[in-house]
DNA sequence: CGTCTATTTGAATGTACTCAAAAGCGGTGG
DNA sequence: CCACCGCTTTTGAGTACATTCAAATAGACG
């Protein structure tokens, strides 16, 4: 996935399964944003600045996450192939960010910043369409992870985090599955033990 | 605010402060939606069915829940005056709803059914706009309350919540606002005894 | 190969839970 | 107006699950 153009026709397949967009407006769209590779450990925002950036994943795996005042992290996102990740309060208002976004494998973004989005979003009704879709996503996803959260065991939570993510599960260090589990990687360990001795119940 | 009019004046209100929505499209949008009363303890959205409408509320006070297998009661969202609430999932898919959507207290609300969301965002830009904005602004306060829901204790998460939103608790019974929280009613019932005994401590 | 970090395992602690009962509050009808 | 009823909140005691701190093992990377 070196190739921009491969990383725009990713794109482009993504907006078009989703909107009617139409072949010419797209160069509109794409044309207000940067290709950028980012190396493992290399961060998208940095820490009390403003995330300037909405990023497209093209390739790779990033996470979003904020440090407490007792130093500890909490992961409140994983990115993959084809998501989407900011700081959107940051991003939308330019103030400083309360979250890192920190690349886990080398990656292939395409970045847009909040002048450009609002302007396409203005001038391209499939843009602000695909946009809005995409949040209305976001909010089922987000409610119901939200609902595991309050609701189901840390076990639970891990099952369900299987079942509805596997690849992010495979690809990502178990201390920030743990974290974003909302639990101590001792924790998730134990689960983990308690899972591989009862083969089969789920 | 019995007045029909009066609650789409405050919808007005709400769209034009997000948008430069054109005075004349507003009707185009609200001919589409009706006002319901709802009485107390009645629901939007039955459990089991899909849910039709996403509701704006003008007056009054809902909540979204999820039953779980063992019975027990999850609160994931509540809304008050001009608050938009639905079961996303279903309003959208048109699929039986995982949420119920009670009132809470009398409460007067302005429906719109997917349909007529639909064709309206796909007419009116400055609509579509204005759900975009609402929805990133969700986007932004609910990946709040999942950061607090995995880095914080039970107690900063009260805390947090009367610091955010205190209409809803001086509002709302106790047990809603533990079910929100994501714990038990006797917990929350503990946790203000000790907030109380220290006066100050925040 | 050696070092650094991640994961696992152990033991003690703590926070929230369950179950149970008492107290408080609100509404209804005598 | 007061007594009663149902539901919510509070309080108590014992339990369960995840945490903390610590140490051992395993993996990753230069």
């Amino acid at each position: 996935m070196h190739d921009v153009r491969v990383m725009f026709d990713t794109l482009k397949a993504h907006v078009a399964a989703r909107t009617d967009l139409v072949e010419e407006e797209f160069p509109r769209c794409t044309s207000l944003m940067a290709a950028r590779r980012l190396r493992k450990g290399h961060t998208l925002s940095h820490a009390g600045e403003p995330c300037r950036y909405l990023a497209f994943v093209a390739a790779g795996c990033l996470r979003a996450y904020s440090v407490d005042e007792k130093g500890e992290e909490h992961v409140v996102q994983f990115a993959l192939e084809q998501w989407w990740i900011t700081d959107m309060y940051s991003f939308l208002t330019g103030k400083p960010g309360e979250y890192i976004i920190e690349a886990l494998e080398e990656s292939d973004v395409l970045l847009i910043d909040a002048v450009a989005y609002e302007q396409v979003c203005a001038t391209v009704p499939a843009f602000e369409r695909y946009f809005r879709i995409l949040l209305q996503n976001n909010y089922i996803a987000t409610h119901r992870r939200l609902l595991a959260t309050i609701s189901l065991s840390a076990e639970e939570r891990y099952l369900q985090l299987i079942a509805d993510y596997p690849s992010i599960v495979q690809r990502v260090a178990q201390r920030h599955i743990a974290s974003y589990l909302g639990i101590t990687p001792e924790a998730l360990s134990r689960i983990r033990g308690r899972i591989a001795k009862h083969p089969g119940d789920r």
